[in-house]
DNA sequence: CATATCATGTAAGTGGTTACATGATTGT
DNA sequence: ACAATCATGTAACCACTTACATGATATG
């Protein structure tokens, strides 16, 4: 599943720029298990609008640069749909701070002790702001599915913090013979 | 961190060829957390033993193709050391599983259902792999780094497949004017 | 008899990212 | 004044994957 699709799915709950689908990328719900710049959005949705799959209509901002809203099209929805079926691959994880814990034992306590602690602090960040109610983005979306997702990734972060928690020893384990 | 680290990192734990490592990230404990195939492995190999990081030496062997056995020199232990307290990146995730249950409206009920029977099929096999002794892969590495990454992928698994057992009403909600 | 495992390596292709180019507007 | 936000797009680059080339041995 390339980027492409990806706009597609975000455009699915509704029209929007190659800005907007990034910023969605970035900070929206989306951001917990894909990924795309600029330099792929934009090509790929000049592809899409070739392709018939949506239609950008420039839209013109006061104090602002021009926007160019892009929406699905009855055969970009059936695109999507078909995509979603095709067989799935499994998750791809690429997780450097599993890696270098992975090799405790040649890093400094503090060091460690540094990396656990700032995790905890992003764990509890990002935990809050799905938790919490309000203007989170995660919120803009309705129906079973984005419930669904929120809530897995939400049971994620919350075992990885409790795991944390519970191994708090691991941080004041002796020291290593660090280079 | 490249595949380069990761070589240096699996070498970490003795000496391997290639061939040895790419099954390490195939089914070892790396497998949870990076990825790499031969044609980045190899060209790495050789580019670390040009650098000084390994030494190659081959190995005849009854019965079986040559192999080439790296082991990390001393210089190459302090530069894995010295990568290893490098600033570390966000961890990168892309799951196809998720993307297409957050679209959930989308599909018809039953590929929704086979979707999440088949993600707790493959939980429920790796958990047993990780939990059950015996010739499990990751029993190999022995030392608190190991440990501590082993139990937080658990954690991780089995608060996915609670929550999976916990949303078993969303395998039937009403069907998807599907595709 | 076919397929899987062991074993190394290269070449072509790909799906992205980073950096660049451009520029008004708003907040600090 | 300086940085951030809004906004689009291109070009150069990069790390990695897939497929190819080669071939013995073991397994079902």
């Amino acid at each position: 599943m390339d980027v492409a699709t990806l706009c597609l799915a975000v455009l699915a709950h509704g029209p929007a720029s190659g800005y907007e689908i990034k910023k969605e990328l970035e900070d929206g719900a989306y951001s917990h298990f894909f990924r795309a710049s600029f330099g792929s959005i934009y090509p790929a949705l000049a592809r899409l609008a070739q392709e018939g799959f949506v239609t950008g209509r420039e839209q013109e901002q006061a104090k602002r640069p021009d926007k160019k809203v892009y929406r699905l099209t009855p055969a970009g929805k059936r695109e999507l749909s078909r995509r979603l079926q095709a067989p799935i691959g499994p998750d791809y994880i690429r997780s450097e701070f599993l890696l270098v814990l992975f090799h405790a034992e040649l890093l400094p306590a503090r060091h460690r002790r540094a990396l656990i602690e700032e995790r905890i602090r992003q764990l509890q960040a990002c935990i809050a702001e799905m938790t919490g109610g309000g203007e989170a983005a995660c919120n803009r979306y309705e129906g079973s599915g984005p419930a669904f997702v929120h809530g897995y990734g939400l049971a994620i972060y919350k075992a990885e913090l409790d795991y944390l928690d519970s191994q708090r020893r691991f941080f004041d384990l002796p020291g290593a013979n660090a280079a």
